[in-house]
DNA sequence: AAGCGATCCAACCGCCCCCCA
DNA sequence: GTGGGGGGCGGTTGGATCGCT
């Protein structure tokens, strides 16, 4: 029997129910969760819903340059393989990647009146576009570490989603106001971070990193996300709803945390973390050698790492991230 | 202030593969 | 072996928002 189902956008209500649905059954077997759960949606509905929008390790916010970078370089090994490239962005969606790649680099490309599967074009992606985002980083990196202690943590990019749910990601990544030991400790997934290091970082697009390769994928990604297993309990601030000013002081995040890591994942693929929240900052932990395609750590700690690029980081990815695509008339003259 | 094109991104679609009865 | 359901994946759409004139 066909049931009406609703299509568009998800309500509150909706969100509510699958939520609370997850946390008591866990995820899979989509059809039948969006059955028992009495949502009047397909199962791909659902599923879709929790793993690009709901669940608590999803992460919000910009693209910074590291990701970028990493998206770049993964891109050129695989083409399209979303879900293969955002395995290794923990916390990003396949379709958040695929969206970030259609709206900036595709639109780019139009721009340079060039194929994006062309060789020119990746071509210009990796001797020029990827060697510019290294440059980029390091000079954030390098501005950052210049910054002292006492920071705390403020507000990078203005969320633009005011969905309750998302509200409370970001709330607890980075808008809230809590010392930042707090907001290490309460991740116990990732803390992930790299930093590309140009041998000869001022001319980092000229000849000679032409011929430079970036180490393979594995060694890439292994190095980029570092665990921290050291959960401790912290207290947030959660708007109630979209249309409200008014805020409600719930249970502790970490609390909601654990709630969510009650539901076992079924799922095989990329999206098998239920549980957990990725608290990411893009800096300074690993350092890569371009001449010898190797890593490096630096002897920071996490929580010093993260200090002392908090505050100053913030503003240059929002600055940077658009001025990698600005350059066309340099592209250009690439491409000739 | 209004109109309008550009941009962003959540959600959907269709195809395909895998697994299990 | 095969048919059907579940689910993954890449491509596309459309509504909301932005930003420029």
């Amino acid at each position: 029997m066909m049931m009406d189902l609703r299509r568009g956008p998800w309500t509150v209500e909706e969100d509510r129910t699958l939520i609370n649905y997850i946390a008591n059954h866990g995820e899979g077997r989509w059809n039948s969760l969006a059955r028992c759960a009495g949502l009047k949606r397909t199962g791909k509905s659902c599923r879709l819903r929790w793993l690009n929008y709901l669940r608590p390790d999803v992460r919000r916010g910009n693209i910074t340059l590291e990701e970028q970078l990493l998206i770049l370089e993964l891109h050129s090994r695989w083409g399209n393989r979303w879900s293969k490239i955002a395995q290794h962005l923990p916390g990003r969606t396949d379709n958040e990647i695929k969206n970030y790649w259609r709206t900036r680099v595709q639109k780019h490309a139009k721009q340079l009146k060039c194929d994006v599967n062309s060789k020119q074009f990746k071509d210009t992606m990796r001797y020029l576009w990827m060697p510019r985002l290294v440059e980029r980083i390091q000079a954030a990196n390098t501005a950052a570490a210049t910054t002292t202690a006492n920071i705390t943590v403020s507000a990078g990019a203005p969320s633009t989603h005011h969905h309750q749910f998302n509200n409370f990601h970001n709330n607890n990544m980075i808008n809230n106001n809590l010392p930042i030991s707090n907001i290490i400790n309460i991740s116990n997934d990732f803390v992930g971070s790299a930093n590309y290091t140009p041998e000869n970082s001022s001319t980092a697009a000229s000849s000679d990193s032409f011929g430079a390769q970036f180490s393979p994928v594995s060694d890439l990604t292994d190095h980029y996300f570092t665990a921290n297993n050291n959960p401790t309990a912290t207290t947030t601030t959660l708007p109630v709803n979209n249309n409200s000013n008014t805020t409600t002081t719930t249970t502790n995040p970490h609390d909601h945390h654990q709630y969510f890591q009650a539901a076992p994942s079924t799922t095989h693929d990329h999206h098998q973390q239920v549980g957990g929240t990725y608290y990411y900052h893009p800096s300074m932990s690993t350092t890569y050698d371009q001449n010898n395609m190797s890593f490096s750590h630096e002897g920071l700690n996490i929580d010093d790492r993260f200090q002392a690029s908090m505050d100053q980081n913030n503003q240059y990815w929002i600055e940077e991230v658009d001025n990698l695509w600005n350059n066309v008339d340099q592209d250009m003259w690439f491409l000739q």
